[in-house]
DNA sequence: AAATTTACTTGCATTTTGCAAGTAATTAAT
DNA sequence: ATTAATTACTTGCAAAATGCAAGTAAATTT
């Protein structure tokens, strides 16, 4: 892995020197909806990321302390991923982008109620979900 | 312009397919921050975008509705980006990504006061901050 | 013991990025 | 009026990232 220059010290920037890219958020988005997931469960997800793609982004993820590795207590030829509380406190974000697009653009009925509920109470919908992720610490 | 397949109906992916690289959410910072900004604006940020990688972001934004193009009212070798409502209604996930950086890394001393602000009353600081830019439209 | 599953890695073509230089249309300076 | 700068891009090319298909090694299942 190579050590990328830092352009600036803008929290914006900073951050898209991380996540900044068209997949890593995804690995994000799946994990604060399903909690823990395995390499294999981020494959299944529909936008069919590429394998070594994946690996290079997970790797990337953890280097920066957003996502932790686990031993998965079936197997040891499973590995479970899961977020840290430095990113499960990346779900305002979440929130904020959802919301923004679901003014925008057409959501998968599924997702719907979800945003209904996240506008009606945005900040206690924040909280709840972050406290919830955080339980599985 | 290639039309990119759309790979899900995802809001989270939805809007990565638009802005999600290391460069556009830049973009919309610097409008977001100076309500107007030339090309040249752009290319005196920080972080030093390419200018070939600057026309190719303007141009997505553009097609995507987040920004629009207006003569400049002193030249006509001028050119004029602001951004769109579409382009606006982000200030909310711009706040958000700013705020969970602030929590992780450090934020250049001036940028702190109004970080501030934001997190003692979040929605009054979003609300009036969306309200202000909409005044320039 | 053999087949399958799981988490990756590898090789290679395609695409995107980044850098440097160039261009065309104004605008400013002489 | 002519020349020099500005301004907003474009172009060419090397380097890096992405995407696809196939491969591998360890564990698990059959």
């Amino acid at each position: 892995m190579k050590t990328s220059k830092k352009r600036s010290d803008c929290p914006i920037n900073r951050s898209l020197e991380i996540w900044g890219d068209k997949w890593s958020l995804l690995i994000i988005r799946d994990l604060m909806f399903k909690k823990q997931c395995t390499y294999g469960d981020f494959l299944k997800s529909e936008e069919k990321i590429a394998t070594n793609i994946l690996a290079s982004r997970l790797l990337v993820l953890e280097e920066n302390d957003l996502i932790t590795k686990l031993d998965h207590p079936d197997s040891k030829a499973k590995v479970l991923y899961q977020l840290t509380e430095k990113g499960i406190e990346l779900f305002p974000v979440i929130v904020e982008i959802s919301l923004w697009a679901e003014k925008y653009y057409e959501v998968p009925e599924e997702r719907k109620l979800v945003l209904e509920k996240a506008k009606q109470n945005k900040a206690a919908f924040i909280e709840k979900g972050i406290r919830k992720m955080k339980e599985g610490l």
